[in-house]
DNA sequence: AACCATATGCGCGATAATCGCGCAAGCTCT
DNA sequence: AGAGCTTGCGCGATTATCGCGCATATGGTT
């Protein structure tokens, strides 16, 4: 085990398996989670264990689960960066105005991670919650995060993530870095529609200005 | 320091460290994070140079501070319990029925934690995000959460919390077990309006009911 | 019902990772 | 420019971690 004195391998190993409990596994018992994560069944059982005693895993017999704890540290990231007070407004305002669900995501490595939904989606076809992952170059707002040449660009996708639906997306530019992106999404009919799209695209644009002051 | 053998102190210290970027301290420095922990410099040193190796924190020149990676932990328990694909356009549905934001809570410890919002908040006054914290017993969607005798029932709190605004909250029981409340919030005059409360108070009891068969 | 195979909980000694002292370098204020 | 405080980080002692291995629980098969 590569020990670099800078590095707490205890703690890295903690939190891989933290991330283990995904959307898709929401229950683990501790070999299962030994074997997701690689490490020894002994301690992988502490680290949960440790969880536990924390209050950021609950146990029912032998299966664990993730509780309500971890949104906190979820919570440090968002009330730090102003989400609540600042941004979610104005991404609701101009959400409102297009009359379309706005998004904003960041960068996370090789994926975009969304980190405040206004506007509700009435319909359940997507279901992206804040920490939601998609992919950055099948995605309108992945791709918006990309385009470092075309900074605030529009960028439109037509059904390469999900069939039937096109997404616009719109880089939020802050001292010529791209540090977010806003998009919304639509089925093809209705984002077809000039008048709409008329409507829609200058929202985003003035959306993605008004956020470039708050990164 | 108490070292049960079932418990691992490193990785705990690492979520403190990781705990102690709270809304109010964005960005904090080594001996910041080492007086507020209470851990020496250069274990703190450690914990937090692991956490930007694992990409959860940045660093720029001396100061650290979390990237949104910190919300894919929260994405886990939120996906998890199909917060996006369930919840959130129940919530929505209900919320937009009311004509007010409704919020979704869940208790942690001796605090309610938002979990879900949704119709938007048109006014920033309160700027709460998901992982937000409130008290439970100022708050009426704090205290739906602790009523356990009146399982299903209304409360109410006027002014407690936010001077001028009336909360009301409704817990979300699952055989026989209060899971989580939602609550909705108005300044009083827009809530002592009795046409209104005939209207909201309903919406909020059937939304509990729907709800109640997620959890 | 009894058996076997597999999965799981957890104690304990060896060992490698952590701890935290202490020095050197950087910063700030007078 | 100097003094006092703050911060970065190397290194040896020590302690918490590791993971083997046994005992128990589980569940499937004859």
């Amino acid at each position: 085990m590569a020990a670099p004195t800078d590095i707490s391998s205890t703690f890295a190993k903690g939190l891989v398996v933290l991330k283990c409990f995904d959307g898709d596994s929401t229950h683990l018992t501790v070999p299962e989670i030994a074997r997701r994560t690689g490490l020894d069944r002994a301690v992988t059982r502490r680290l949960v264990l440790t969880l536990v005693h924390l209050g950021y895993v609950a146990q029912e017999d032998r299966a664990f689960s993730l509780t309500p704890r971890i949104l906190v540290l979820a919570g440090g990231f968002l009330q730090g960066r102003r989400f609540g007070k600042l941004i979610q407004p104005i991404l609701a305002a101009y959400s409102a105005q297009a009359g379309l669900p706005f998004s904003l995501a960041m960068q996370d490595e090789s994926q975009a991670v969304y980190v405040a939904h206004a506007g509700d989606q009435d319909e359940p076809r997507l279901g992206f919650t804040v920490g939601s992952r998609v992919p950055m170059d099948t995605t309108a707002i992945g791709r918006a995060l990309l385009e470092t040449d075309s900074a605030g660009e529009l960028l439109e996708t037509d059904g390469t993530f999900e069939p039937g639906i096109i997404g616009i997306a719109c880089a939020v530019v802050r001292d010529g870095e791209i540090v977010a992106a806003i998009g919304t999404s639509a089925p093809r009919k209705l984002m077809q529609d000039p008048l709409r799209r008329a409507h829609v695209v200058p929202s985003l644009q003035n959306c993605a200005q008004a956020l470039s002051e708050l990164f």
